[in-house]
DNA sequence: TAGATTGTTAATCGATTAACAATC
DNA sequence: TAGATTGTTAATCGATTAACAATC
């Protein structure tokens, strides 16, 4: 099932529909149909039938889908039946503060490394993480089996950095920096630049 | 020509073009071929040709685009060509950073307003700005003619403040929390959460 | 049973790519 | 002039939507 190729796409969607379910699930309800849960997401019940489809059947005519089943079956499907161990790169007010974020622990993912290469930042602690020297990136993310990291540089180190990551076995990267990352195409990388999200919207906003 | 419709996805890409074309500049550039272009910023040189088609014709055949000219001109599409008052909602560690973030000031943003609704933080500082009560959002941000807000509060939170902001005049929204916000269609909203963002990578990573 | 809703197929829509005449 | 590259049209590809038989 999941050998057939799925469109990224729709793998894009998923964490949208997991993420109304638990709501869902909060408020008490125990079943949803197609239709229901496409108007929260603000999308189509054709849309969610359809994307959930290339996985799989999880619901039943008539009644809909189970709630509880969805959720398992979409953390499931995304790897998220596992708590990931995700490096912060970057020790800045972003790096800092995304460590200390409290939406972290209790969805899964663990902050356990955080790297700077400013000398006065190294051996200082954020909450009960030590501050460590990025040159020490490259033994201490194989030792603890880390795949993510989420990069909080200036621009202009971000390249030379990531390229380190990876080799240290760094296969997902979350980026805050402006700088565009060129690196070998099984490393996944999420751009998230608050400038760029910002300016994509200014088009729709009237000059005044 | 800005009057013909122009596809969501096309505006998306325009502020990655011209973060490159900024970096090229900064090297020393002056000229480059739309393939030139594709290869940095990770597309094909039809693509860009095709979006910049949208909104005229800045290059010359056997020459490429003026680096110079296509940054002024994709200023003026995107509306960068002014400084944009910004208004950040939630003072917590995500909201506190994204004020203090280096990269706004020197690309036309400008963080002007500070809400929280916790009293203890009514009337601290961060930086040189001011934290306000969230109840007076409503007054705040039409007198400074805000269009822009950054959410970073708690997802309970975050509906019934973004009907606010609305109600105050926001019209754009770069949202950080986990909600998915329902708002009249002529707002426009970024989603960025980042347990988001890191759920969708982790499809593509091996379970181990 | 009658009503509701799935999973899937086919039809439509939109976006990307390829190709090339125009021209610098 | 010859080479390079644009802007645009047509062809291809992929994603969304509509429709409906299957069935709970």
């Amino acid at each position: 099932m999941r050998d057939t190729f799925v469109p990224d796409i729709v793998i894009k969607r998923l964490p949208a529909y997991l993420q109304v379910l638990n709501q869902m699930a909060k408020e008490g309800l125990h079943t949803v149909s197609s239709v229901a849960l496409a108007d929260r997401v603000g999308t189509t019940g054709a849309q969610i039938r359809k994307d959930l489809s290339y996985f799989g059947g999880f619901g039943k005519q008539g009644t809909g889908y189970s709630i509880y089943v969805l959720i398992e079956e979409l953390h499931k499907i995304l790897h998220l039946d596992k708590i990931w161990r995700v490096a912060v790169v970057g020790a800045g007010n972003l790096g800092r503060a995304l460590t200390r974020y409290q939406g972290f622990a209790n969805r899964g993912i663990d902050i356990c490394l955080l790297f700077d290469n400013h000398p006065s930042l190294i051996g200082t602690k954020v909450d009960s993480l030590i501050i460590q020297h990025v040159d020490s990136m490259e033994k201490a993310i194989p030792k603890q089996n880390v795949k993510i990291a989420i990069l909080t540089l200036p621009g202009e180190a971000a390249q030379s950095t990531a390229e380190i990551l990876v080799k240290a076995g760094i296969q997902a990267i979350l980026n805050y920096t402006p700088a565009t990352l060129k690196l070998p195409k099984n490393v996944h990388v999420e751009n998230i630049d608050p400038v760029l999200q910002l300016q994509r919207m200014m088009f729709y906003l009237e000059e005044d």
